[in-house]
DNA sequence: TATGAATGAGACTTCATTCAT
DNA sequence: CATGAATGAAGTCTCATTCAT
């Protein structure tokens, strides 16, 4: 007995996770109704609510899941003593990071509006604020501090904007963090 | 008497459009309901629809007004030559251009998702896309692409995201141009 | 001077009048908003306040304009007895009369439902009903009845449903009212 | 217990239809809101969206039930051949399926206007004409069209306008297919 | 003779959520 | 583990009508 080894616990959960992070990147979180995504994967309405409390909860998941990358690099970041060298490191954990990372942030970014409200849409917000504090973390002067946002700038929302250009993803992303990792050594010369 | 001057046949309108503006920036376009700016304007829902023909039409009017600006930078990018000199002036102007348009793009940015059905939104789109294209015109090796992407990247996006630095509006939008100008100079260096 | 000779007191009215039956017999009576008439005449909503005090009352106007056949008619054979000589003459005059009254029947038709609450709806529902009566006095056999029926029928509802036929309107009004004497004069036989 | 059978898995949707159906009769299909409906029915707005997708659904629903008995029929009647035989057939049955079926032409015709541009107003206006064309198939002088026009509305018309008439409904429709048939027969007469 | 501005009521519809089964 | 049924709140929009000018 017991042929399903130890029972996946219903691969339900993770299909209406995997629905709906599809549905809000391509539709956007407001706009994207529990009707759709119960629609879309067969079940009903009620289905989806034995499974997340609300729909809110639905995006926190996900944002457990795709976000723990950034989360750990948080972690790590915290404990890095405040250099150039540390930086450039986390620019570059960063970009790596975004790879899966990215679907979540495009959520945010296109429904900021929506989820300021919503304790997901904070947490979210949080991560990349922390991301650009752990960036900025020392350095005094205006002109360095807005080169550090400028490598930022460009990593973070490097990473949506060249989908318009040619190339494989890999290869932009490798490119956006060589103009990122420069700016940043650009803050050398200043002060 | 009558310190209202020559009884202005109802401004109306532009308090419309000007509260309306306010509510979309802070609490998002789809968020904020018709009820909502009549109330914040003392007249009924109906006085809206006398002036705007759909809510999307506020939006557009707005989008009108404060979009001018880039809408003439555009005109004026199109009849010039695609050189580097071209770029630097484009890259000054806009982000001179974002101190009206600013928060006509904020609204853009934090609603992505819900305008991207809308006609309004398509609009304000292609306006940003086009900026970009004229920045890359005639310039092919991936190195060169995407530091002119970095460049437009820091000035737009950095308009919204220095908010949380010292410093007055004025000089951080001027730093971050000359980080702009910086990145768009290195372009010489490479290929 | 004085050239408009005794100043047609404004066409304004008139023009309504017109306008809002067009619209009327196309679209229906709810369906035509007063928004619409004015726009078709290129004025205001106000403008047609001013000249009718109610929507109801530009419906009036029109009833009264186009009923007045059929009102005569109703004069006319209230005052008949009511032999079967009268009957096939009060049908002959209601065919003709349908002529200039057709769109008023076929706006009362088309909106029996908007139109029974509204004082010219039922206006509009006596007149036939009057006919009707007109047509059936003094007959009792069952079979009789609705001979007398069918033949008003024939004339009446044949004015609307006939437009798919070929041929001219006159040809066909005349051949539909000879079915209806016919109908008429198969009363004799039976009873 | 329970006087209630086998608890019905909710028979809402067919009250809702029944509802419906009566207050489109009584006040029309426009003038009757869903929120008369809900309320009549005890309960709310959101339950009858529940039910059916718009208020026009319901109407359709209502529509393929009643109009079965019509429909069959014109199946038949597309695979007889177009002989007088077959006509008087036709009106016999058409008369028949009106029993079911005049509530819903009522509406239709009580409502003509309003429906015109609902898909379920034209499927309505669709049968009528299918079976007036099966009615008319083969011949050609105006006279013999007429009449046979003649003999449909009476059977049709008929229906809802001896109303008025007193004896019972089903002697009155008797009444009147025996003059339909009548004058269906005299199309012998004429060519 | 007409307009500009505004209103109050109400329409259809959609949504996230709940709960008994 | 999931469904069927229902709700309450809210949203966008349209309409006939009014009134000061």
């Amino acid at each position: 007995m017991g042929s399903t080894p130890q029972a996946r616990r219903s691969d339900t959960r993770e299909r209406i996770q995997s629905t709906a992070l599809e549905l809000f990147v391509s539709q956007g979180y407001e706009k994207t109704s529990l009707r759709e995504i119960a629609e879309a994967l067969g079940v009903t309405k009620a289905a989806l609510y034995y499974h997340f409390k609300t729909k809110e909860d639905i995006l926190t998941a996900i944002s457990d899941e795709l976000g723990r990358p950034v989360d750990e690099l948080i972690a790590w970041g915290r404990a890095q003593p405040a250099t150039l060298e540390t930086k450039r490191e986390l620019l570059a954990r960063y970009s790596s990071a975004l790879r899966e990372a990215a679907p979540l942030y495009s959520i945010l970014q296109e429904n900021q509006a929506a989820l300021r409200e919503l304790g997901v849409g904070r947490k979210l917000t949080e991560r990349v604020i922390t991301i650009s504090q752990l960036m900025h973390a020392g350095d005094a002067p205006l002109a360095h501090q807005v080169r550090l946002s400028s490598a930022l700038l460009t990593v973070h929302f490097g990473a949506f904007t060249t989908a318009r250009l040619e190339g494989d993803a890999e290869t932009k992303r490798k490119a956006l963090l060589d103009v990122g990792l420069e700016i940043l050594d650009s803050t050398r010369d200043d002060g």
